[in-house]
RNA sequence: CGCGGGGUGGAGCAGUGGAAGCUCGUCGGGCUCAUAACCCGGAGGUCGUCGGUUCGAAUCCGACCCCCGCAACCA
């Protein structure tokens, strides 16, 4: 079977989640469903990031025991990838022994290797910030942040000999030209290897908090070493020889756009030393923000999706963020826009037609789904409509434009509502002799649902089962996109049952 | 002169020389199976600014203004 693994940022656990994780998710679990209903088998992971300096540095702030505040937080990371019907097949912490051990083997490798050497590190220091800041971002001498004078520091390092791998970076870029997507993304990471590559330090000496270095327990291997290696963590290495030689290379690594150039040079350079093969994608995403104010604890605009979710429901949320937000740009959540869509697009477009199908089957035909005539001119564009949707939609979602792909998924939606409109069933039923032909647009109508719920599963799957539900066929399943995406899959003489609105107007 | 993208009706966008468009929203009318949809009609734009080329410029040229991404250790 076709395999595909796709990994998500391990998110750095020193908050509450906030709708900007989710972004990430939801977009990231719509690829994972839309390739399994094409018949993929799907590995898809994410996690947290717990072995960073920074949340030892926030627990000890909150006066709390790091390991007591990630086990405390990181469980929230899991819980609301659950509720958003995130469909990860692992969630992992790099403090967990098995990524302490891959972490530590895949170092002795790049050591081994000959890429690893100790070398100095020095800079400007702010002790406040714990953290080194470059000649230019110092305002005046002084730490941009809080304005003092930061300490001129130096200490011994364990380096990754990066500069090493620019030009087989630059000849890996070449050959493969969608390594790295979007394409300005990509242009970026080029001019920035052009600029010429420098060694990175890899471990941090006198910490207390991280994965010691395994050929000096004095130092902890640096967070970004330890945490891109999770996504080789997942899938086995290094002691599952054959679970990883199943998974291995990803197919796609998605990430933000501000983690995109660990994801495009130092990983790719840290497998080269390593010699393991390259992932296939780097995938970096745009930023939301809130009602277009960056989202920030600080000034209080965050949104919690728990709220949202709350309010309108786990599909509306994902609907929402996909159609409003091309993956690939920045975008805002706007609380009157969700609003708007929830009402018109899920409510009036989708849970209506559904609605007013299923009534009429059971108004006109005692619940039971007819049989379906000749076509005459209005199915001969129903199913021109269909079609089209379904090429657009596919091609859509292969290329991560979720936004254009549920666009023309809804032109279908207008299309099945034009057919109702123009060949008025509710008319042609109080004639006896146009029974046939109310038979046939009930049977169509009905039809272009299914094929409706099939290409929404990928961005709203508990809502494609529903539709299917008051259809009264199968669930949407695994690799049904392959076996039941032609015309005429419901079968005529079933019960059809109907339900509840899906979106019911809200206040 | 660091590299690159962009400024078009309320929002998001298309449009590289020849009558300013698309989607959504908004206003009015028709229809009615339905959480209503669909159809018809309307309102709304100095196409960032200034100058130039041309019979004709959103589109070509020049200058300027503004916004955004990248510019190494920010999980």
């Amino acid at each position: 079977m076709k395999t595909f693994y796709l990994t998500c940022a391990i998110d750095y656990p020193n908050g509450e989640p906030h709708l900007g994780h989710a972004f990430e998710k939801i977009g990231a679990d719509c690829i994972a469903r839309f390739k399994r209903l094409q018949g993929y088998e799907v590995f898809f992971s994410t996690g947290v990031d717990e072995n960073s300096l920074n949340v030892a540095r926030t627990a000890r702030e909150a006066g709390r025991d790091p390991q007591e505040f990630i086990d405390d937080l990181s469980p929230r990371f899991n819980a609301l990838w659950k509720n958003l019907n995130i469909s990860a097949d692992v969630f992992v912490r790099t403090t967990e022994p098995r990524h302490v051990e891959a972490s530590r083997e895949f170092f002795r490798r790049a050591h081994d290797n000959g890429d690893i050497y100790k070398g100095k590190y020095e800079g400007w220091y702010c002790l406040s910030c714990e953290s080194y800041y470059p000649d230019a971002d110092l305002v005046e001498g002084m730490c941009p942040v809080h304005g003092t004078k930061p300490e001129w520091l130096s200490e011994e390092n364990y380096f990754f000999a990066l500069s090493k791998y620019q030009d087989r970076l630059l000849d890996h870029f070449e050959k493969n030209p969608d390594f790295v997507r979007p394409e300005f993304r990509r242009n970026e990471v080029l001019n920035f290897i052009k600029d010429g590559l420098r060694d990175f330090s890899v471990s941090r000496a006198g910490a207390d908090w991280g994965i010691p270095v395994p050929i000096d327990e004095s130092q902890v291997i640096y967070v970004w070493f330890d945490a891109l290696i999770n996504y080789a963590t997942v899938v086995g290495f290094p002691g599952d020889a054959a679970t990883f030689a199943k998974w291995w290379p990803a197919d796609a690594h998605v990430i933000g756009k501000d983690i995109l150039r660990f994801h495009a040079i130092y990983w790719p350079a840290m497998l080269m030393a390593a010699g393991v093969e390259l992932p296939k994608s780097v995938i970096g995403h745009g930023w939301i923000d809130l009602e277009g104010k960056p989202m920030s604890k600080t000034t209080g605009t965050v949104v919690d999706p728990a709220d949202v979710i709350e309010k309108y429901g786990v599909d509306p949320l994902r609907y929402h963020l996909l159609r409003e937000v091309p993956f690939f740009r920045d975008g805002s959540f706007v609380w009157d826009n969700l609003d708007g869509r929830y009402h018109r697009e899920l409510g009036n477009d989708l849970g209506n037609l559904l609605n007013r199908t299923v009534s009429m089957i059971e108004r006109y035909r005692e619940g039971v789904l007819p049989e379906a005539g000749a076509d005459g001119e209005p199915e001969t564009a129903l199913k021109a409509a269909a079609s089209e949707a379904w090429e657009k939609v596919e091609s859509g979602f292969d290329g991560w434009n979720f936004s254009d792909a549920l666009a023309d998924l809804w032109r279908f939606v207008a299309a099945a509502n034009r057919y109702v409109d123009a060949t008025q069933p509710f008319n042609l039923a109080r004639d006896p002799d146009q029974a046939g032909r109310v038979d046939t647009i009930l049977y169509n109508l009905a039809e272009s649902l299914r094929l409706i719920a099939l290409l929404l599963a990928p961005a709203a799957p508990a809502t494609a089962d529903r539709i299917m539900a008051q259809l009264g066929t199968d669930p949407v399943a695994a690799g049904c996109w392959e076996t039941q995406r032609g015309w005429g899959g419901l079968v005529a003489g079933r019960p059809v049952p109907g339900g509840d609105p899906l979106f019911p107007r809200l206040e």
